[in-house]
DNA sequence: TGCAAATTAATCGTGTACAATTTAGATATT
DNA sequence: AATATCTAAATTGTACACGATTAATTTGCA
């Protein structure tokens, strides 16, 4: 007497889809700049904290090297930011941005300001989801690999 | 004078990051199986549907068959489904379960069921959060592409 | 000082995602 | 019936994600 698991009743499945969604929405909104979601998140954050190693941009993106090498390197070739290996300690790879990202600042952020407005969600409402949403990420992060491997 | 935009305030950014968090409490709980995420939502869509064609099992996920074909491959060598070409319709490939994965069927929705309970979230509240999530899927489902090409 | 342990990026392998193209098969129209 | 149109799946190319490993440095400590 096994309980069926319905794809659309589950929470994991509706964040999987509306993730989805988040994707295409800024890929459509980022296309004048050619950025693609992560990239514009790695810069979001480097807007916010300036210059950083690779390593800390990770923790601030939950991203690990194995991504955001790859990543930068094509925000690199693009003249987003300079990955420049850091003097001071010379396993440290610190990411600034670049002229042309600090010119284009205020443009991308009136931009995708306005195409969130076609969002058309009132701000308590955005942000009583936002938390929800964060609340689960920090319950799910609580729950030990152990727990769910000793499960079996 | 632009509103700079912090990460964290951001719906799109908790969605990315609770959606990562589900993957890997997904690859831990779905490890016995060896069966990741997209690969067990397939099955969940398989056992709700029954056989279904790489089409209708795609609208169910709203994944397309550059998606599906290489997953659907890899079930298929795992021994989850059987992949066939259509009689009616040549066209189609229908995909349906395997005996292994129906005499699976109720143990790993107990398992996953199980593995579920750690994340400690009283049912009305998590079907609250889900609600909601579908609903911002929902919204962005419905701007239109132009009007956002357009806003350049 | 000298060396083991820890830290940081980069690399590699596997598995999604998705746009765009291709191929084959079905359907509609003349 | 012949051709154009449409549809389904596969393929190709680009870009994440992440576990695991490797290489280069730095740090801790005997």
């Amino acid at each position: 007497m096994v309980e069926p698991l319905r794809l659309d009743d589950q929470l994991c499945f509706a964040l999987y889809k509306a993730q989805k969604q988040f994707n295409h929405f800024y890929a459509k909104a980022l296309a004048p700049y050619q950025l693609t979601y992560p990239q514009y998140i790695s810069l979001l954050s480097l807007y916010e904290h300036g210059t950083m190693s690779v390593k800390a941009l990770g923790q601030t993106l939950d991203l690990d090297s194995g991504t955001l090498t790859p990543l930068l390197k094509r925000l690199e070739k693009d003249d987003w930011i300079v990955r420049s290996r850091s003097t001071e300690d010379e396993r440290r790879v610190d990411v600034s941005l670049t002229d042309k990202a600090l010119g284009l600042r205020d443009e991308i952020f009136a931009h995708v300001g306005s195409c969130m407005e076609l969002l058309d969600m009132a701000p308590e409402v955005y942000a009583m989801i936002r938390g929800n949403v964060a609340e689960v990420d920090s319950q799910l992060s609580k729950i030990d690999d152990e727990q769910l491997t000793a499960m079996k």
